[in-house]
DNA sequence: TGCCTGCCTTGATCTGCGTCAACGTGCCGA
DNA sequence: TCGGCACGTTGACGCAGATCAAGGCAGGCA
Protein backbone atom coordinates (compact mmCIF):
# COMPACT_ATOMS: atom_id res chain seq x y z
CA UNK A 1 0.00 0.00 0.00
CA UNK A 2 2.30 2.20 1.04
CA UNK A 3 0.37 5.51 1.97
CA UNK A 4 3.67 7.17 2.21
CA UNK A 5 4.22 7.54 -1.37
CA UNK A 6 0.97 8.57 -2.57
CA UNK A 7 0.24 11.31 -0.17
CA UNK A 8 3.43 12.54 -0.87
CA UNK A 9 2.14 13.19 -4.53
CA UNK A 10 -1.01 14.20 -3.09
CA UNK A 11 0.68 16.77 -1.16
CA UNK A 12 1.71 18.83 -4.53
CA UNK A 13 -2.19 19.41 -5.06
CA UNK A 14 -3.80 18.73 -8.30
CA UNK A 15 -1.58 18.66 -10.99
CA UNK A 16 -2.42 16.92 -13.81
CA UNK A 17 -0.17 15.13 -16.25
CA UNK A 18 -1.28 15.98 -20.00
CA UNK A 19 -2.72 13.45 -22.41
CA UNK A 20 0.71 13.44 -24.64
CA UNK A 21 2.13 12.36 -21.48
CA UNK A 22 4.04 15.68 -20.85
CA UNK A 23 3.48 16.42 -16.82
CA UNK A 24 3.21 19.99 -15.22
CA UNK A 25 5.69 20.91 -12.75
CA UNK A 26 5.06 23.30 -9.81
CA UNK A 27 7.37 25.06 -7.22
CA UNK A 28 8.76 22.51 -4.86
CA UNK A 29 9.48 22.95 -1.02
CA UNK A 30 12.54 21.18 0.00
CA UNK A 31 12.11 21.84 3.15
CA UNK A 32 9.12 19.76 3.69
CA UNK A 33 11.22 16.92 1.32
CA UNK A 34 10.51 13.93 3.06
CA UNK A 35 13.18 11.51 1.61
CA UNK A 36 16.13 14.44 1.04
CA UNK A 37 18.44 12.32 3.53
CA UNK A 38 18.16 9.56 0.62
CA UNK A 39 18.94 12.43 -2.51
CA UNK A 40 22.41 14.06 -3.16
CA UNK A 41 20.30 16.83 -1.59
CA UNK A 42 21.43 15.54 1.82
CA UNK A 43 24.02 17.65 2.79
CA UNK A 44 22.54 20.88 2.95
CA UNK A 45 22.11 22.73 5.69
CA UNK A 46 18.43 23.93 6.22
CA UNK A 47 19.41 27.36 5.75
CA UNK A 48 21.07 26.38 1.99
CA UNK A 49 17.37 24.79 1.10
CA UNK A 50 16.38 27.92 -0.95
CA UNK A 51 19.15 27.82 -3.39
CA UNK A 52 18.01 24.53 -4.37
CA UNK A 53 14.01 25.26 -4.18
CA UNK A 54 14.74 27.94 -6.78
CA UNK A 55 16.13 25.94 -9.68
CA UNK A 56 14.08 22.52 -8.85
CA UNK A 57 10.56 21.86 -10.03
CA UNK A 58 8.75 18.77 -8.90
CA UNK A 59 6.76 16.08 -11.57
CA UNK A 60 4.19 13.76 -11.22
CA UNK A 61 4.37 10.94 -13.13
CA UNK A 62 1.87 8.38 -13.96
CA UNK A 63 2.43 4.97 -14.86
CA UNK A 64 3.70 4.51 -18.18
CA UNK A 65 4.78 8.20 -18.25
CA UNK A 66 7.64 8.84 -20.02
CA UNK A 67 10.31 11.18 -18.81
CA UNK A 68 13.49 11.59 -21.38
CA UNK A 69 14.54 9.14 -24.07
CA UNK A 70 17.77 8.34 -24.82
CA UNK A 71 19.87 10.34 -27.12
CA UNK A 72 17.79 13.58 -26.59
CA UNK A 73 19.65 16.45 -25.06
CA UNK A 74 20.47 16.24 -21.28
CA UNK A 75 18.99 19.55 -20.09
CA UNK A 76 18.05 18.25 -16.98
CA UNK A 77 19.11 15.97 -14.19
CA UNK A 78 16.22 14.07 -12.08
CA UNK A 79 15.90 12.92 -8.59
CA UNK A 80 13.14 10.39 -7.45
CA UNK A 81 10.78 11.54 -4.78
CA UNK A 82 8.14 8.75 -4.72
CA UNK A 83 7.31 5.78 -6.60
CA UNK A 84 9.26 3.77 -9.18
CA UNK A 85 11.35 4.46 -12.41
CA UNK A 86 12.91 3.06 -14.85
CA UNK A 87 15.83 3.27 -16.92
CA UNK A 88 16.61 1.54 -20.36
CA UNK A 89 18.38 1.40 -23.50
CA UNK A 90 16.72 -0.19 -26.97
CA UNK A 91 19.29 -1.78 -29.99
CA UNK A 92 17.93 -0.49 -33.15
CA UNK A 93 15.25 -4.06 -33.56
CA UNK A 94 13.86 -3.45 -30.75
CA UNK A 95 15.85 -6.00 -27.92
CA UNK A 96 15.45 -3.85 -24.75
CA UNK A 97 17.86 -3.72 -21.51
CA UNK A 98 16.70 -2.30 -18.39
CA UNK A 99 19.96 -0.88 -16.74
CA UNK A 100 18.02 0.19 -13.46
CA UNK A 101 14.80 0.34 -10.81
CA UNK A 102 15.40 4.02 -9.02
CA UNK A 103 13.16 4.40 -6.53
CA UNK A 104 13.18 7.42 -3.88
CA UNK A 105 16.32 9.04 -3.19
CA UNK A 106 17.62 8.23 -6.47
CA UNK A 107 18.83 10.43 -9.59
CA UNK A 108 19.09 10.14 -12.79
CA UNK A 109 20.65 12.03 -16.32
CA UNK A 110 24.06 12.75 -14.95
CA UNK A 111 25.16 12.32 -18.63
CA UNK A 112 29.05 12.40 -19.57
CA UNK A 113 28.51 13.99 -22.95
CA UNK A 114 25.26 16.05 -23.62
CA UNK A 115 22.68 13.36 -24.44
CA UNK A 116 20.77 10.83 -22.36
CA UNK A 117 22.48 7.78 -22.54
CA UNK A 118 19.03 5.49 -21.70
CA UNK A 119 15.58 6.30 -21.78
CA UNK A 120 13.40 6.70 -17.89
CA UNK A 121 9.82 5.77 -18.01
CA UNK A 122 7.52 6.09 -14.92
CA UNK A 123 6.70 2.34 -13.48
CA UNK A 124 4.46 3.91 -10.39
CA UNK A 125 2.75 6.14 -9.71
CA UNK A 126 5.84 8.81 -8.96
CA UNK A 127 7.46 12.05 -8.49
CA UNK A 128 10.79 13.10 -9.19
CA UNK A 129 12.30 16.85 -8.86
CA UNK A 130 13.96 18.30 -12.03
CA UNK A 131 17.14 20.02 -11.95
CA UNK A 132 18.11 22.32 -15.10
CA UNK A 133 21.69 20.97 -15.75
CA UNK A 134 23.10 24.29 -15.91
CA UNK A 135 21.84 25.55 -13.05
CA UNK A 136 22.87 22.33 -10.92
CA UNK A 137 26.28 22.84 -12.46
CA UNK A 138 26.30 26.81 -10.66
CA UNK A 139 24.75 24.93 -7.76
CA UNK A 140 28.03 22.42 -7.12
CA UNK A 141 29.93 24.72 -8.14
CA UNK A 142 29.05 26.53 -4.86
CA UNK A 143 28.59 23.93 -3.06
CA UNK A 144 31.14 21.32 -3.09
CA UNK A 145 29.63 19.09 -0.21
CA UNK A 146 26.78 18.20 -2.54
CA UNK A 147 29.18 17.53 -5.43
CA UNK A 148 31.06 15.32 -3.12
CA UNK A 149 27.72 13.53 -2.35
CA UNK A 150 26.84 13.14 -5.72
CA UNK A 151 30.57 11.82 -6.30
CA UNK A 152 29.68 9.08 -3.85
CA UNK A 153 26.75 8.26 -5.28
CA UNK A 154 27.41 7.73 -8.23
CA UNK A 155 30.73 5.19 -7.26
CA UNK A 156 27.99 3.31 -5.50
CA UNK A 157 25.66 3.35 -8.37
CA UNK A 158 28.98 2.02 -10.22
CA UNK A 159 29.71 -0.74 -7.79
CA UNK A 160 25.84 -1.76 -8.10
CA UNK A 161 26.36 -1.59 -12.16
CA UNK A 162 29.78 -3.69 -11.77
CA UNK A 163 27.64 -6.31 -9.80
CA UNK A 164 24.89 -6.25 -12.59
CA UNK A 165 27.70 -7.16 -15.02
CA UNK A 166 28.06 -10.62 -12.63
CA UNK A 167 24.78 -11.43 -12.75
CA UNK A 168 24.20 -10.86 -16.72
CA UNK A 169 27.28 -12.21 -17.20
CA UNK A 170 27.88 -15.13 -15.11
CA UNK A 171 24.38 -16.67 -13.52
CA UNK A 172 21.76 -18.56 -14.11
CA UNK A 173 18.30 -17.73 -14.49
CA UNK A 174 17.53 -18.95 -10.84
CA UNK A 175 20.29 -16.78 -8.99
CA UNK A 176 19.28 -13.78 -11.04
CA UNK A 177 15.85 -14.26 -9.57
CA UNK A 178 16.89 -14.64 -6.05
CA UNK A 179 19.96 -11.89 -6.88
CA UNK A 180 16.95 -9.41 -7.66
CA UNK A 181 14.32 -10.36 -5.03
CA UNK A 182 17.20 -10.04 -2.15
CA UNK A 183 18.20 -6.19 -3.79
CA UNK A 184 14.70 -5.20 -4.24
CA UNK A 185 14.34 -6.26 -0.36
CA UNK A 186 17.58 -4.41 1.14
CA UNK A 187 16.71 -1.20 -1.08
CA UNK A 188 12.67 -1.31 0.30
CA UNK A 189 15.08 -1.50 3.61
CA UNK A 190 17.31 1.18 2.74
CA UNK A 191 14.74 3.48 2.15
CA UNK A 192 12.76 2.63 5.40
CA UNK A 193 10.31 0.77 3.70
CA UNK A 194 9.28 -2.86 5.12
CA UNK A 195 11.88 -5.52 3.28
CA UNK A 196 9.66 -8.79 3.60
CA UNK A 197 7.02 -9.12 2.38
CA UNK A 198 8.77 -6.82 -0.67
CA UNK A 199 7.19 -4.86 -3.56
CA UNK A 200 7.92 -5.99 -6.93
CA UNK A 201 5.92 -2.81 -8.94
CA UNK A 202 7.84 -3.82 -11.94
CA UNK A 203 6.18 -6.51 -14.37
CA UNK A 204 7.66 -9.67 -15.54
CA UNK A 205 8.81 -8.42 -19.03
CA UNK A 206 10.56 -5.26 -17.03
CA UNK A 207 12.55 -7.99 -14.90
CA UNK A 208 13.19 -9.95 -17.81
CA UNK A 209 14.61 -6.86 -19.66
CA UNK A 210 16.69 -6.15 -16.40
CA UNK A 211 17.92 -9.31 -15.61
CA UNK A 212 18.40 -10.86 -19.68
CA UNK A 213 15.99 -13.05 -19.44
CA UNK A 214 12.17 -13.68 -21.47
CA UNK A 215 9.39 -13.23 -19.58
CA UNK A 216 8.03 -17.20 -19.72
CA UNK A 217 11.58 -17.85 -18.39
CA UNK A 218 11.28 -15.65 -15.27
CA UNK A 219 7.75 -16.78 -15.04
CA UNK A 220 8.78 -19.91 -14.69
CA UNK A 221 11.66 -19.32 -12.55
CA UNK A 222 9.07 -17.26 -9.90
CA UNK A 223 6.65 -20.97 -10.40
CA UNK A 224 10.37 -22.92 -9.16
CA UNK A 225 11.37 -20.45 -6.54
CA UNK A 226 7.49 -21.00 -4.92
CA UNK A 227 6.95 -24.62 -5.34
CA UNK A 228 10.77 -25.04 -3.50
CA UNK A 229 8.78 -22.85 -0.53
CA UNK A 230 11.42 -20.00 -0.89
CA UNK A 231 8.85 -17.54 -1.85
CA UNK A 232 4.94 -16.93 -1.56
CA UNK A 233 3.81 -14.91 -4.32
CA UNK A 234 0.89 -12.01 -1.88
CA UNK A 235 -1.35 -9.47 -3.47
CA UNK A 236 -0.81 -6.39 -4.71
CA UNK A 237 2.56 -7.70 -6.65
CA UNK A 238 4.43 -8.22 -2.88
CA UNK A 239 6.34 -11.28 -2.46
CA UNK A 240 7.45 -12.78 0.65
CA UNK A 241 10.91 -14.28 1.01
CA UNK A 242 10.67 -17.25 3.35
CA UNK A 243 13.99 -18.33 3.18
CA UNK A 244 16.22 -15.63 2.98
CA UNK A 245 18.99 -17.46 3.87
CA UNK A 246 18.48 -20.20 1.17
CA UNK A 247 17.73 -17.32 -1.42
CA UNK A 248 21.86 -15.60 -0.55
CA UNK A 249 23.09 -18.67 -1.25
CA UNK A 250 21.30 -19.34 -4.66
CA UNK A 251 22.19 -15.73 -5.67
CA UNK A 252 25.76 -16.33 -4.90
CA UNK A 253 25.66 -19.88 -6.71
CA UNK A 254 26.21 -21.99 -3.68
CA UNK B 1 55.10 -2.36 -30.48
CA UNK B 2 53.92 1.07 -28.56
CA UNK B 3 57.90 2.24 -27.36
CA UNK B 4 56.04 4.91 -24.83
CA UNK B 5 54.87 2.28 -22.61
CA UNK B 6 57.52 0.31 -22.20
CA UNK B 7 59.86 3.51 -21.97
CA UNK B 8 58.15 5.18 -19.48
CA UNK B 9 58.20 1.94 -17.30
CA UNK B 10 62.34 1.80 -17.69
CA UNK B 11 62.30 5.69 -16.65
CA UNK B 12 60.96 4.38 -13.48
CA UNK B 13 64.68 2.54 -12.98
CA UNK B 14 65.67 -0.60 -12.11
CA UNK B 15 62.51 -1.25 -9.54
CA UNK B 16 61.47 -5.17 -9.58
CA UNK B 17 58.63 -6.99 -8.46
CA UNK B 18 59.66 -9.26 -5.26
CA UNK B 19 58.62 -12.88 -6.06
CA UNK B 20 55.25 -12.73 -4.05
CA UNK B 21 54.11 -10.30 -6.42
CA UNK B 22 54.16 -7.53 -4.46
CA UNK B 23 56.19 -4.36 -6.37
CA UNK B 24 58.04 -2.15 -5.29
CA UNK B 25 57.04 1.87 -5.15
CA UNK B 26 59.63 4.53 -6.31
CA UNK B 27 58.77 8.35 -6.19
CA UNK B 28 56.77 9.39 -8.87
CA UNK B 29 57.24 13.16 -10.89
CA UNK B 30 53.84 13.89 -12.02
CA UNK B 31 55.13 16.84 -13.71
CA UNK B 32 57.03 14.82 -16.60
CA UNK B 33 53.61 12.49 -16.78
CA UNK B 34 53.32 11.90 -20.47
CA UNK B 35 49.25 10.44 -19.49
CA UNK B 36 48.60 13.28 -16.95
CA UNK B 37 46.25 14.63 -19.51
CA UNK B 38 44.22 11.57 -19.36
CA UNK B 39 43.87 11.12 -15.39
CA UNK B 40 42.19 12.63 -12.84
CA UNK B 41 45.01 14.99 -12.41
CA UNK B 42 44.28 16.42 -15.91
CA UNK B 43 42.87 19.54 -14.09
CA UNK B 44 45.61 20.75 -11.87
CA UNK B 45 48.24 23.31 -13.05
CA UNK B 46 51.94 23.17 -13.13
CA UNK B 47 52.40 24.65 -10.14
CA UNK B 48 49.92 22.48 -7.70
CA UNK B 49 51.66 19.26 -9.19
CA UNK B 50 53.58 19.53 -5.95
CA UNK B 51 51.18 18.70 -3.79
CA UNK B 52 50.16 15.33 -6.32
CA UNK B 53 53.54 14.02 -6.14
CA UNK B 54 54.04 14.54 -2.42
CA UNK B 55 51.16 11.76 -1.84
CA UNK B 56 51.65 9.19 -4.80
CA UNK B 57 54.19 6.18 -5.52
CA UNK B 58 54.52 4.66 -9.12
CA UNK B 59 54.70 0.68 -9.46
CA UNK B 60 56.10 -1.64 -11.83
CA UNK B 61 53.61 -4.84 -12.71
CA UNK B 62 54.73 -7.84 -14.39
CA UNK B 63 51.79 -9.45 -16.62
CA UNK B 64 49.72 -11.07 -14.32
CA UNK B 65 50.91 -9.51 -11.20
CA UNK B 66 47.62 -8.72 -8.86
CA UNK B 67 47.36 -5.21 -7.75
CA UNK B 68 44.90 -6.12 -5.02
CA UNK B 69 41.71 -8.44 -4.00
CA UNK B 70 37.99 -8.34 -3.83
CA UNK B 71 36.93 -7.83 0.02
CA UNK B 72 40.56 -5.92 0.87
CA UNK B 73 40.34 -2.67 2.45
CA UNK B 74 40.61 -0.12 0.00
CA UNK B 75 43.45 1.62 1.20
CA UNK B 76 44.30 3.07 -2.03
CA UNK B 77 43.23 4.22 -4.99
CA UNK B 78 45.66 3.66 -8.23
CA UNK B 79 45.79 5.41 -12.12
CA UNK B 80 46.97 3.30 -15.08
CA UNK B 81 49.68 5.00 -16.36
CA UNK B 82 51.18 2.62 -18.65
CA UNK B 83 50.18 -1.40 -20.03
CA UNK B 84 46.92 -2.93 -19.26
CA UNK B 85 44.81 -4.08 -16.16
CA UNK B 86 41.73 -5.81 -15.49
CA UNK B 87 39.60 -5.76 -13.10
CA UNK B 88 37.03 -8.37 -12.30
CA UNK B 89 34.71 -10.33 -9.54
CA UNK B 90 34.52 -13.76 -8.99
CA UNK B 91 31.99 -16.17 -7.76
CA UNK B 92 32.37 -18.32 -4.61
CA UNK B 93 32.21 -21.29 -7.19
CA UNK B 94 34.86 -19.56 -9.17
CA UNK B 95 32.63 -18.40 -11.90
CA UNK B 96 34.79 -15.35 -13.17
CA UNK B 97 33.24 -11.45 -14.64
CA UNK B 98 35.88 -9.03 -15.79
CA UNK B 99 34.37 -5.59 -14.88
CA UNK B 100 36.68 -3.79 -17.08
CA UNK B 101 39.98 -3.55 -18.81
CA UNK B 102 42.00 -0.42 -17.73
CA UNK B 103 44.32 1.45 -19.62
CA UNK B 104 46.34 4.57 -19.92
CA UNK B 105 44.15 7.18 -17.86
CA UNK B 106 41.83 5.22 -16.36
CA UNK B 107 41.53 4.77 -12.43
CA UNK B 108 40.22 1.79 -10.02
CA UNK B 109 40.15 1.75 -6.51
CA UNK B 110 36.98 4.66 -6.10
CA UNK B 111 35.34 2.22 -3.21
CA UNK B 112 31.96 3.62 -1.77
CA UNK B 113 32.24 1.80 1.37
CA UNK B 114 35.62 0.62 2.23
CA UNK B 115 36.68 -2.60 0.80
CA UNK B 116 37.27 -3.30 -2.80
CA UNK B 117 34.51 -4.56 -4.44
CA UNK B 118 36.61 -6.32 -7.56
CA UNK B 119 39.92 -7.53 -7.70
CA UNK B 120 42.55 -5.91 -10.50
CA UNK B 121 45.22 -7.57 -11.79
CA UNK B 122 47.80 -6.64 -14.50
CA UNK B 123 47.89 -8.08 -17.84
CA UNK B 124 50.97 -6.88 -19.78
CA UNK B 125 54.03 -5.26 -18.11
CA UNK B 126 52.41 -1.62 -17.15
CA UNK B 127 52.42 0.98 -14.17
CA UNK B 128 50.01 2.91 -11.66
CA UNK B 129 50.10 5.66 -9.52
CA UNK B 130 48.91 4.82 -6.45
CA UNK B 131 47.01 7.01 -4.22
CA UNK B 132 46.43 6.73 -0.68
CA UNK B 133 42.79 7.36 -0.30
CA UNK B 134 42.43 9.53 3.03
CA UNK B 135 45.24 11.75 2.03
CA UNK B 136 43.78 11.96 -1.73
CA UNK B 137 40.69 12.84 0.12
CA UNK B 138 42.47 15.47 1.33
CA UNK B 139 43.69 16.50 -1.63
CA UNK B 140 40.17 16.64 -3.37
CA UNK B 141 38.65 18.61 -0.51
CA UNK B 142 41.38 21.54 -1.26
CA UNK B 143 40.98 21.12 -4.87
CA UNK B 144 37.00 20.67 -5.80
CA UNK B 145 38.57 20.91 -9.67
CA UNK B 146 39.94 17.25 -9.19
CA UNK B 147 36.74 16.22 -7.73
CA UNK B 148 34.63 17.43 -10.56
CA UNK B 149 37.31 15.81 -13.01
CA UNK B 150 36.71 12.14 -10.98
CA UNK B 151 32.83 12.97 -10.93
CA UNK B 152 32.81 13.62 -14.67
CA UNK B 153 35.23 10.44 -15.14
CA UNK B 154 33.02 8.35 -13.20
CA UNK B 155 30.23 9.31 -14.70
CA UNK B 156 31.33 8.40 -17.85
CA UNK B 157 32.45 5.07 -16.31
CA UNK B 158 29.10 4.66 -15.30
CA UNK B 159 27.71 5.04 -18.70
CA UNK B 160 30.18 2.72 -20.32
CA UNK B 161 28.92 0.07 -17.81
CA UNK B 162 25.29 0.52 -18.81
CA UNK B 163 26.35 -0.32 -22.38
CA UNK B 164 28.33 -2.96 -21.25
CA UNK B 165 24.84 -4.29 -19.14
CA UNK B 166 23.42 -3.67 -22.45
CA UNK B 167 26.07 -6.12 -24.17
CA UNK B 168 25.84 -8.87 -21.63
CA UNK B 169 21.96 -9.09 -21.24
CA UNK B 170 21.08 -9.00 -25.16
CA UNK B 171 23.87 -8.81 -27.55
CA UNK B 172 24.44 -12.23 -28.92
CA UNK B 173 27.79 -13.91 -29.12
CA UNK B 174 28.96 -12.50 -32.56
CA UNK B 175 27.62 -8.95 -31.95
CA UNK B 176 29.35 -8.87 -28.55
CA UNK B 177 32.82 -9.67 -29.90
CA UNK B 178 32.09 -7.13 -32.52
CA UNK B 179 31.55 -4.46 -30.22
CA UNK B 180 34.44 -5.57 -28.09
CA UNK B 181 36.37 -4.92 -30.98
CA UNK B 182 35.04 -1.36 -31.72
CA UNK B 183 35.61 -0.52 -28.07
CA UNK B 184 39.44 -1.35 -27.95
CA UNK B 185 39.86 0.15 -30.93
CA UNK B 186 38.06 3.26 -29.73
CA UNK B 187 39.57 3.59 -26.53
CA UNK B 188 43.14 3.14 -27.94
CA UNK B 189 42.67 6.21 -30.26
CA UNK B 190 41.25 8.00 -27.21
CA UNK B 191 45.03 7.36 -25.84
CA UNK B 192 46.83 8.44 -28.89
CA UNK B 193 47.45 5.32 -30.09
CA UNK B 194 46.96 3.24 -33.55
CA UNK B 195 43.02 2.41 -33.61
CA UNK B 196 43.36 -0.02 -36.30
CA UNK B 197 44.97 -2.66 -36.49
CA UNK B 198 44.28 -2.83 -32.70
CA UNK B 199 46.14 -4.29 -29.83
CA UNK B 200 43.95 -7.51 -28.11
CA UNK B 201 46.60 -7.55 -24.84
CA UNK B 202 44.23 -10.02 -22.95
CA UNK B 203 43.41 -13.74 -23.62
CA UNK B 204 40.73 -15.23 -24.73
CA UNK B 205 39.49 -16.48 -21.17
CA UNK B 206 39.54 -12.54 -20.53
CA UNK B 207 37.84 -11.64 -23.71
CA UNK B 208 35.10 -14.64 -22.43
CA UNK B 209 35.38 -13.55 -18.72
CA UNK B 210 34.42 -9.64 -20.05
CA UNK B 211 31.80 -10.92 -22.77
CA UNK B 212 29.78 -13.80 -20.56
CA UNK B 213 31.45 -16.00 -23.07
CA UNK B 214 33.34 -19.17 -22.95
CA UNK B 215 36.96 -18.88 -24.76
CA UNK B 216 35.64 -21.82 -26.90
CA UNK B 217 32.81 -19.29 -28.29
CA UNK B 218 35.20 -16.38 -28.56
CA UNK B 219 37.62 -18.64 -30.78
CA UNK B 220 35.27 -19.78 -32.82
CA UNK B 221 33.09 -16.41 -33.26
CA UNK B 222 37.37 -14.78 -34.36
CA UNK B 223 37.24 -17.44 -36.73
CA UNK B 224 33.66 -16.78 -38.11
CA UNK B 225 34.67 -12.81 -38.09
CA UNK B 226 38.13 -13.89 -39.94
CA UNK B 227 36.38 -15.84 -42.17
CA UNK B 228 33.54 -13.41 -43.41
CA UNK B 229 36.74 -10.95 -43.85
CA UNK B 230 35.79 -8.23 -41.32
CA UNK B 231 38.76 -8.92 -39.44
CA UNK B 232 41.90 -10.04 -40.00
CA UNK B 233 44.33 -11.43 -37.09
CA UNK B 234 47.94 -10.13 -36.75
CA UNK B 235 51.28 -11.08 -34.97
CA UNK B 236 51.51 -9.84 -31.88
CA UNK B 237 48.19 -9.49 -30.55
CA UNK B 238 47.21 -7.23 -33.14
CA UNK B 239 43.90 -7.56 -34.60
CA UNK B 240 42.91 -5.23 -37.85
CA UNK B 241 39.46 -4.54 -38.27
CA UNK B 242 38.72 -5.16 -42.46
CA UNK B 243 35.72 -3.26 -42.57
CA UNK B 244 34.98 -1.31 -39.92
CA UNK B 245 31.36 0.01 -40.83
CA UNK B 246 30.30 -3.73 -40.93
CA UNK B 247 31.36 -4.22 -37.70
CA UNK B 248 29.19 -1.50 -36.47
CA UNK B 249 26.15 -3.23 -38.03
CA UNK B 250 26.66 -6.48 -36.17
CA UNK B 251 27.80 -4.92 -32.97
CA UNK B 252 24.40 -2.66 -33.18
CA UNK B 253 22.49 -5.82 -34.05
CA UNK B 254 21.58 -4.50 -37.46
C1' DT C 1 -23.23 -8.34 -15.75
C1' DG C 2 -20.39 -9.56 -19.25
C1' DC C 3 -16.88 -8.71 -22.56
C1' DC C 4 -12.35 -7.18 -23.71
C1' DT C 5 -7.61 -6.33 -23.01
C1' DG C 6 -3.24 -6.79 -20.93
C1' DC C 7 -0.49 -9.51 -18.11
C1' DC C 8 0.86 -13.86 -16.36
C1' DT C 9 1.44 -18.81 -16.57
C1' DT C 10 2.22 -23.22 -18.58
C1' DG C 11 3.44 -26.55 -22.24
C1' DA C 12 6.05 -28.17 -26.44
C1' DT C 13 9.83 -27.59 -29.20
C1' DC C 14 14.05 -25.46 -30.91
C1' DT C 15 18.73 -23.55 -30.84
C1' DG C 16 22.89 -20.79 -29.53
C1' DC C 17 26.16 -21.43 -26.76
C1' DG C 18 28.25 -24.36 -23.15
C1' DT C 19 30.67 -28.62 -22.21
C1' DC C 20 33.80 -32.18 -23.11
C1' DA C 21 37.53 -33.70 -25.78
C1' DA C 22 41.41 -33.63 -28.81
C1' DC C 23 44.97 -31.45 -31.10
C1' DG C 24 47.92 -27.58 -32.95
C1' DT C 25 51.36 -23.97 -31.93
C1' DG C 26 54.78 -21.11 -30.01
C1' DC C 27 57.59 -19.96 -26.16
C1' DC C 28 60.88 -20.99 -22.60
C1' DG C 29 64.03 -23.31 -19.87
C1' DA C 30 67.09 -27.32 -19.34
C1' DT D 1 67.77 -29.10 -29.56
C1' DC D 2 64.11 -30.90 -27.30
C1' DG D 3 60.27 -31.40 -24.08
C1' DG D 4 56.70 -29.36 -21.61
C1' DC D 5 53.26 -26.13 -20.82
C1' DA D 6 50.06 -22.51 -21.60
C1' DC D 7 47.10 -20.90 -24.85
C1' DG D 8 44.30 -21.14 -28.94
C1' DT D 9 41.51 -23.71 -32.26
C1' DT D 10 38.29 -27.11 -33.84
C1' DG D 11 34.82 -30.83 -33.52
C1' DA D 12 30.89 -33.54 -31.37
C1' DC D 13 27.28 -33.33 -28.39
C1' DG D 14 24.09 -31.60 -24.64
C1' DC D 15 21.27 -28.38 -22.26
C1' DA D 16 19.46 -23.91 -20.29
C1' DG D 17 16.80 -20.81 -21.77
C1' DA D 18 14.53 -18.86 -26.10
C1' DT D 19 10.70 -19.30 -29.10
C1' DC D 20 6.14 -20.52 -30.43
C1' DA D 21 1.61 -21.42 -28.87
C1' DA D 22 -2.38 -21.68 -25.94
C1' DG D 23 -5.09 -20.56 -22.13
C1' DG D 24 -6.05 -18.36 -17.37
C1' DC D 25 -7.17 -14.41 -14.69
C1' DA D 26 -8.21 -9.82 -13.06
C1' DG D 27 -9.43 -5.10 -13.80
C1' DG D 28 -11.92 -1.61 -16.53
C1' DC D 29 -15.63 -0.15 -19.25
C1' DA D 30 -20.24 -0.42 -21.65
Amino acid sequence: MSPFDVNRIRELGPAMASEQGEADSVPSPCGACSVRHLTFCAPMAEDELGHVSKIVSTIELHPGDPLFDEGEPADNVYSVTAGSVKVYKLLPDGRRQVIGFLFSGDFMGLAHNDLYAYSAEAITHSAVCRFPRKKLEQLLERFPKMERRLLGMASHELAVAQEQMLLLGRKTAKEKIASFLLMLSKRSEQRGQTPNPVAVPMSRTDIGDYLGLTTETVSRTFTQLKTSNLISLQPANKVELTSIDALRDIAEGI
